[in-house]
RNA sequence: CGGGACGUAGCGCAGUCUGGUAGCGCACCUGCCUUGGGAGCAGGGGGCCGGAGGUUCAAAUCCUCUCGUCCCGACCA
């Protein structure tokens, strides 16, 4: 392609309305543009890099044995009622009506369709193991679009579903895909790794998240250096320090006057001040909590912070919130911030770092008032559960010597054990080698492709722009010829440009007649790995030089081996 | 949905407090000049100041409403 043929509308600065450095970069090189809030275009660059990405995507879903399709983007109704998700899934989901008056919406994602698709079809157990993606663009209406592609409304991703006899059919599907996506997002060049998750809303038995490890990452992974557990802060265990100092020998429960003192730090603060020898470690905070308008009170260390995923996964609940504090005066009597178990009438569930507790301090229900040396024989927990959230310097829940430590990270990948829950619904059934009919098993496999982009850039960038990896650059090569007037400049760059697309190379060559400096600020900020600068003094001396965007070293290399350079260049993918 | 900010030329912004001719830089067009890191000179085009009401002799500027965008939070695969 020649630059001065393409559309390729660099900027010089940032538009105001971007914040992370690759939603920057991409709208600064030209790749995007927003329609509207979440919305985009893709202009010829930017396309090009998602062309390439879907491209590594197709191949190792095709050799990990899955079939590509493509369904509906407008999904009516009634599928999605039976699935039960209708009312489910909220405002996300866009819905509108036809000029008939029929419910139809946006498809966010394709469970639904796959599933009716494949119920009609597959009868018997041979028709399976069934691996079906899809590449296309899908719609969440987002509460909050943000950072350009990496949180859009309307986005392309790959989602694979699979379907299986049974579980341990569907294990070795599910580790097919792992494999799969590992080898995916290597090809991208991407650092990432995969931790376990926590199912959400499209539920399930098991799931893994591909994490691009980047600062702007909206996710937090703990990871441990010592055994390579990983797990999304979500879900994380940990196995926390048991406080040798807790007294072995139970005391006599004691009311404390505290006026206004509510908060943890105050409680330890203003008991520390002469009354008791407190730390946060010897506080229960009792959360008044409404799962799905019925009332819980938890119980956690006063320096723990609770998990609320882990608490909604136990309860089985679709909505938490905290109590408000009429509420909470109405369920404990007391004001807002001296809630405690004793005399409690709701159910109690504890983080089970209170079962190793004693003489601990507690609200006392009452306000302006605390109690001193509670016992768990002072009131009666319904659970125990892990319900912390894990903390950096955690030790690892696997091994015995590991440290957990917390990074950030993008979401690139997310894989799925479905198990039953939408084939039932939807009376998936096939039979079995012995006539007997049996429920579907079903596993899904998603990547944000726009997501994957913006996470490649977050990774690979300098103050200049992009630094893209040769696999999903928009091109390998770009020739950029210097001397617009130099006949023999522009004869020897579009000589290389003819050769290097001659040996399948994908090239760009900058023929623009404009100054040297507009020519290499565009070259480094849209960040195509390889750069050929054919100039007039160097070409007098029979060579051209030739770099890499990520080095910036420069080598002379005479003209007749500018092509096997490159080649050996491509060839080592860099 | 709660909190905050911003809408003025394609982009980045000033002007708004204190009402009185709509500006600057970049980009764009023409010419000269220049050609290894976003040059220089000269000339030029481009705006219903997000929209609607109101106050006023007069509104980008003050008031009310509305739409849009961004940030933090809640939410989310």
């Amino acid at each position: 392609m020649r630059y001065s043929n393409s559309l390729i509308p660099t900027l010089k600065e940032s538009p105001a309305e971007a914040e992370v450095i690759s939603h920057k970069l991409m709208l600064r090189a030209g790749m995007i543009r927003k329609l509207s809030a979440g919305i985009y275009s893709f202009l010829p660059l930017g396309l090009k890099v998602i062309r390439k990405i879907e491209r590594i995507v197709r191949e190792e879903m095709d050799r990990a044995g899955a079939e590509e399709v493509l369904m509906p983007a407008v999904q009516p109704a009634e599928l999605w009622i039976e699935s039960g998700r209708w009312d489910f899934y909220g405002k996300e989901l866009l819905r509108f009506k036809d000029r008939h008056g029929r419910d139809f919406c946006l498809g966010p994602t394709h469970e639904e369709v796959i599933t009716d698709l494949v119920r009609r079809e597959v009868r018997s157990y041979r028709d399976m193991p069934l691996n079906l993606y899809q590449i296309q663009a899908k719609f969440r209406d987002e509460i909050r679009p943000r950072f350009g592609l990496m949180r859009g409304r309307e986005f392309s991703m790959k989602d694979a579903y699979s379907f299986d006899i049974d579980d341990a059919a569907l294990g070795e599907t599910y580790g097919k895909m792992y494999e799969a996506y590992m080898r995916i997002f290597k090809r991208c060049g991407l650092k990432f790794c995969a931790v376990e998750a926590d199912t959400g809303t499209i539920g399930g038995s098991s799931s893994h998240e591909f994490m691009v490890l980047a600062d702007s990452g909206e996710d937090l992974v703990a990871s441990c250096g010592g055994c390579g557990y990983g797990a999304n802060i979500e879900k994380a265990k940990s196995r926390r320090e048991v406080d040798e100092a807790q007294p072995a020998q139970k005391l006599e429960r004691k009311e404390v006057s505290t006026p206004d003192v509510t908060s943890v730090e105050d409680v330890v603060g203003f008991l520390g001040n002469g009354i008791a020898d407190i730390t946060a470690k010897r506080l229960v905070k009792t959360l008044i909590i409404k799962a799905d308008s019925v009332f819980y009170a938890i119980l956690m260390q006063g320096d723990d912070e609770l998990n609320e995923v882990k608490l909604t996964n136990f309860l089985g609940a679709n909505e938490l919130e905290m109590a408000n504090s009429e509420e909470i005066e109405k369920v404990t009597g007391g004001a807002q911030g001296f809630s405690g178990p004793v005399g409690l009438n709701i159910d109690i569930i504890a983080d089970v770092a209170v079962k190793g507790m004693s003489n601990f301090v507690t609200g006392a229900n009452k306000k302006d008032t605390h109690f001193l040396n509670v016992n768990l024989g002072d009131f009666s927990v319904r659970d125990f559960v892990d319900l912390r959230k894990v903390r950096d310097g955690d030790v690892c829940p696997k091994c015995e010597s590991g440290v957990l430590k917390i990074t950030r990270g993008i979401e690139v990948g997310h894989i799925f054990k479905l198990g039953r829950k939408y084939s039932e619904a939807l009376k998936a059934t096939y039979l079995d080698n012995s006539g007997r009919e049996q429920v579907i098993t079903m596993g899904c496999y998603g990547i944000g492709i726009g997501r994957t982009a913006a996470a490649a850039i977050e990774q690979n960038h300098d103050d200049g722009g992009i630094i893209f990896p040769l696999p999903i650059a928009p091109y390998e090569v770009l020739v950029l010829a210097l001397n617009t007037k130099d006949d023999a400049v522009m004869q020897r760059a579009y000589a290389i440009y003819e050769e290097l697309k001659a040996k399948g190379c994908d090239v760009l060559i900058d023929d623009r007649k404009e100054r040297a400096g507009i020519k290499f600020k565009d070259a480094d900020l849209i960040g195509i790995p390889i750069r050929v600068v054919v100039g007039a003094k160097k070409l007098a001396e029979g060579s051209v030089e030739v770099s890499l965007r990520r080095d910036r070293e420069k080598t002379d290399v005479a003209v007749e081996d500018v092509i096997a350079k490159v080649m050996s260049y491509i060839d080592t993918r860099v």
